[in-house]
DNA sequence: CTGAAAGCGCTTACAG
DNA sequence: CTGAAAGCGCTTACAG
């Protein structure tokens, strides 16, 4: 028995294979009683477009994604949400990988060659001023992905970084830490500048002072939250707890914890951000902000198909995001989710 | 300027559209000479099949995969490739999540439901009797990924596992190491027994006994590889190299050793396999065998489609692996590559 | 070996 | 508000 088509559920709702077409193109200009009827069949029938033949008589939109850092995690799984949503609003998801600004200019201009009508920049190319700009000269519409502050005039999806880095604030202060320290992630990357605020603001609202020696530099890279974590650990007075600033780190400091027989979470609580695959393979498991990959995927993918429609019309979604409580910072006296209870 | 259609060509090659798909779609029953003049059209107007064109015609074919550990990072590689292969071949992925035999029989009945044609099925179901056993029930052709040794009736896409760890421990050889320590991955994995063979059998080749103390059990985890380097470095004797059946617990090799004061790797030389992210994320980075998953999922979607043209006509591919040398195997004296040239 | 015709399932003008 | 006709770019029978 094969699909039903749009034929067949006008052949049920007794209209024609038009007004079904309208009816599931959102619906205007069609009578209440005939739309009630035709979903009705399209319900009864079971009835679901058939994308090919769709893109056959529309063409098919084309959105570009630009690689800055393949490889990464993050990238596989954005990638993947973003493919399966272009799957489903039947547009096609063309991706270049690209290093530096000129490799990235090639990049670019070979999906704008292959017929892009939109490009979608995940970091770290939305954070650099010289990559948007050079983005922008193409005359096609850009969806800034995870950057924390985006331009008002370029469509963005994000997560509040800055709220979620507090949110792991109030975790650590609610498992009982004081002492805490914080390393930093790359100085051009925006969204770690919020986590740093956020963790400055939060010691002090929580009344207390922010010491430069509870800050160290990190670059995001495990070997950086290595060297991050000695400087922290060698002092002769230790923190309670490390945020990390994003998980690689967070491992980091873990192994170098355990390598001077420290005890995660009992003697040194740690946590990172972005649930990263390592934050979940390590032992002890790294509490960490688990960043919803896949809808973000899934509405950049979306902005960037209103973008196209509407002209370019710039739009703004905040993606809420998730604490993930792992080992890393259990509380010693096991009733510290109570505190949000 | 809008793409070249199929009678661009056809007019510049002066023959009919039918005779330019025919040359498409294989070009048997073609003129040697029309083909060429096709081919040389095609060429110049830089034509591209329509894929949705072609598949409202013809229908999508759609390839089912059937996802037992979701979240690996082997996974998401996977069905990126996979996803990716199925656009250029004009098929459709659909993607189906289980855990248990009953959510399995339940997951695999959803994608028959939505008219898979055909069902991949990358570890660890395919290595799993029972699960090979209920899918065949289902009478769909299905393709087993990355499984040691696939029964002759099924298609199957792998790499050579024992070649490939025989590879790693010349390597090892190669940088000096004799007394070499093996920790064995999950009883039932047949790619890791194969691994493990091919540890026992290079050490015999290179004249040297098998010690049982020298192989510690694990079970692909970083926690199982925690304990497996703690009882293997615990002796009194140590070896000098670690061969863990996979990265997860390479990587809890290198922070037990290093919690141990140990050097890596010049106290301690720590091999994985698969080129898991966390290979590459810790430090010394881990050496290791990449399984090539993007092309090998690639090569399950082209199984797959010969697999429903052909009626359920069984084809094995084996795809060439390679070492990846990072720090964590470093020759002391820094010449070990030259062993191999 | 080659081609004219019809059709895949949908949407785009164009009427009414 | 609704529909008849034509067409998206390709492929499937069917002829020759």
């Amino acid at each position: 028995m094969s699909a039903a088509t749009i034929y067949d559920v006008a052949r049920k709702a007794r209209v024609s294979a038009m007004t079904v077409s309208r009816v599931i193109n959102g619906g205007v200009n069609v009578d209440e009683t005939t739309r009630d009827r035709v979903k009705a069949a399209i319900a009864s029938l079971q009835y679901q477009v058939n994308q090919a033949a769709r893109s056959a008589r529309k063409g098919v939109l084309r959105i570009g994604l630009l690689l800055g850092s393949p490889g990464a995690a993050f990238m596989s799984d954005f990638q993947l949400g973003a493919m399966d949503q272009c799957g489903q609003e039947g547009a096609q998801l063309i991706v270049e990988k690209c290093g530096d600004l000129d490799s990235q200019r090639a990049a670019a201009a070979r999906l704008v060659e292959n017929s892009a009508d939109c490009i979608l920049v995940p970091p770290p190319l939305c954070d650099l001023e010289a990559s948007l700009r050079q983005l922008e000269d193409l005359c096609v519409p850009i969806v800034a992905v995870a950057s924390a502050r985006p331009a008002a005039h370029i469509s963005a999806v994000r997560i509040d970084d800055y709220q979620a880095a507090k949110t792991m604030m109030h975790h650590l202060f609610a498992a009982g830490h004081r002492d805490i320290a914080f390393i930093q992630g790359e100085p051009g990357h925006s969204p770690a500048q919020l986590r740093y605020h956020a963790y400055c603001d939060a010691m002090r609202v929580a009344g207390m002072r922010v010491r430069p020696e509870r800050v160290a530099e990190g670059v995001l890279t495990y070997r950086s939250g290595l060297a991050a974590a000695q400087a922290l650990l060698d002092q002769p007075d230790r923190p309670s707890a490390i945020f990390a600033c994003n998980d690689d780190m967070a491992a980091a400091v873990i192994a170098v914890a355990q390598g001077m027989g420290l005890r995660v979470p009992q003697d040194l609580a740690v946590c990172g951000f972005d649930d990263a695959p390592i934050a979940a393979s390590v032992w002890p498991g790294v509490t960490t902000i688990h960043q919803p990959i896949d809808e973000m995927a899934r509405a950049a993918v979306q902005l960037a198909i209103e973008a196209v429609r509407e002209r370019g019309r710039a739009r703004h979604r905040v993606l809420p995001y998730t604490l993930v409580a792992r080992e890393s910072t259990a509380a010693q006296n096991g009733n510290q989710s109570s505190a949000f209870l």
